[in-house]
DNA sequence: TGAGCTTATAGATGATTGTCTATCTAAGAA
DNA sequence: TTCTTAGATAGACAATCATCTATAAGCTCA
């Protein structure tokens, strides 16, 4: 076998030098499977398309149908990783998205 | 407690008419759980700055240090929701992104 | 056909996760 | 302070998942 057909079918090199740094890519990893939650998804785009842009707990019980400790625990995951803020005022905690953090999700996959 | 006490007080609804579909949400879900893991990530990343846009997992085990069937679960993995395409070509098998899959993405994050 | 290489599948295992019930904390009203 | 409501935390459990080793399947070439 000579060289030029080596060449015609050794499978191409060259990928490490382009590989996503592995911590980098850990970093999204958390990010995304963040959002990468149906209900969680749900509650982004009820957060999204509401007046204020912003949501508290009560207002995603009933329609979600899930427990209050189930919402509670996804808006923990959300607010983990930055993809939301979290802000009491009074007897409610009310929920908004971040923008920056949004965008690097958008900015990924440009 | 009158009326406009209570309007002050409550928490607004009008969340269920502006919720995401559950199917639309668990479809998005699994697409997004499909690459929200840090060495499926690499992977992608790895394809999208090859030369010809493609890689076989030759290519993959090597830099990202994992075995062979592993390699090929996360390519599975990914080719199974869409968002890479495969191609046997010869002894090799090729693997592209689908770019109108990562489009899907990107609007949704846009 | 048989040898040798590339990729896929099967099965096992430890870790993570979504959900629940029960309970606790925080804040306002009386 | 006491009651009530909103939200968070703790702990349990079934399901999913990333990884491995062992093995099978597909392809090329002699």
């Amino acid at each position: 076998m000579n060289n030029l057909k080596l060449e015609l079918l050794e499978c191409a090199p060259g990928a490490e030098s382009s590989m996503m740094a592995r911590n980098k890519a850990e970093e999204f990893s958390e990010l995304l499977k963040a959002v990468a939650d149906p209900t969680r998804l749900q509650i982004l785009a009820m957060i999204a398309k509401s007046d204020q842009k912003e949501a508290c707990v009560c207002n995603l019980t009933g329609p979600l149908r899930l427990s209050q400790p189930t919402i509670s625990h996804h808006l923990k995951k959300l607010s983990e990783v930055g993809i939301i803020d979290r802000e009491r005022r009074g007897t409610w905690v009310w929920y908004s998205l971040n923008t920056e953090r949004w965008g690097q999700i958008a900015k990924l996959f440009s």
